[in-house]
DNA sequence: GTCTCTGCAAAGCATTTGCAACTGC
DNA sequence: GCAGTTGCAAATGCTTTGCAGAGAC
């Protein structure tokens, strides 16, 4: 049942994790495989997505699975909330702490064992929402 | 810009709805698939999700994208929180109020202009919690 | 030396799409 | 009758996986 097996720190492994921590903007599979790729051009898109596995499983980053895209992943494996942008997918850090007392607020009320939540929020960033407002007055 | 198209209401369409609202268990769309095919032998699986996008915005039902899992439908189009059982994937309604003040307390805190929030609470349902507690007993 | 990890390529799975025939309105 | 819609099937896009060789410890 355990896993017992011993994770080794691979080359590509550590560069991974650096890729991801190095502006920390939440990327997804794709960008962090071409970052990974202009420092290490052999590796395969398989190897970032077991390695995406494995650090999220030793804690050192955590994968975050936002409304309507793919799989993003955070450097910071601490719990805290995000916003994104539904025009080109940027995910910002939000700034607001987590409210573990909205679980309270189940306990009794469903038949449920509550685990946890996820928060987000949703949003326009500067440059769609400056694009937006351009476009409506074009129109 | 605008869809100036007319929507009609075909079989498969309407039967896509009463199936959604059947049992309002937030199914998945192969679900409701197998649902309707039990009425409709021919319809197609490209229709089902078709009209399921056409519902969404005729604004009859809601698309929930939850963590980790395909998205699911609710009958229900008005705006409300959802609690996932990690398990089996069941999705309940959360019986919480919409918390619609959660949005001001990121005004001027962050350089996105704010639409909206998604809030999804995990947890384990009385079967899966069951479920578990034997393995563990018997581990 | 062993056992995990890698690169490659193929498979998996949910969802989308092109197209000709069909059908509400 | 026309435009929206359907069934079919192929394609798409993200992610996972099987396998033989490579590399960390």
């Amino acid at each position: 049942m355990a896993t017992d097996k011993k994770t080794r720190m691979t080359q590509q492994r550590r560069v991974i994790l650096e890729e991801i921590r190095r502006y920390n903007n939440h990327p997804a599979a794709d960008e962090i495989y071409e970052r990974v790729r202009k420092r290490l051009p052999r590796i395969s898109l398989g190897t970032v997505y077991r390695n995406l596995e494995v650090l999220c499983e030793l804690g050192e980053i955590q994968c975050l699975v936002l409304s309507g895209a793919m799989k993003r992943y955070d450097g910071v494996a601490k719990k805290h909330y995000h916003i994104r942008c539904v025009g080109c997918g940027r995910v910002d850090d939000a700034p607001i702490a987590p409210l573990n007392e909205l679980e309270d607020d189940l306990y009794g009320t469903t038949v449920f064992e509550i685990i946890g939540h996820n928060l987000e929020f949703t949003g326009l960033c500067p440059e769609c929402s400056r694009q937006r407002a351009q476009h409506k007055a074009a129109g």
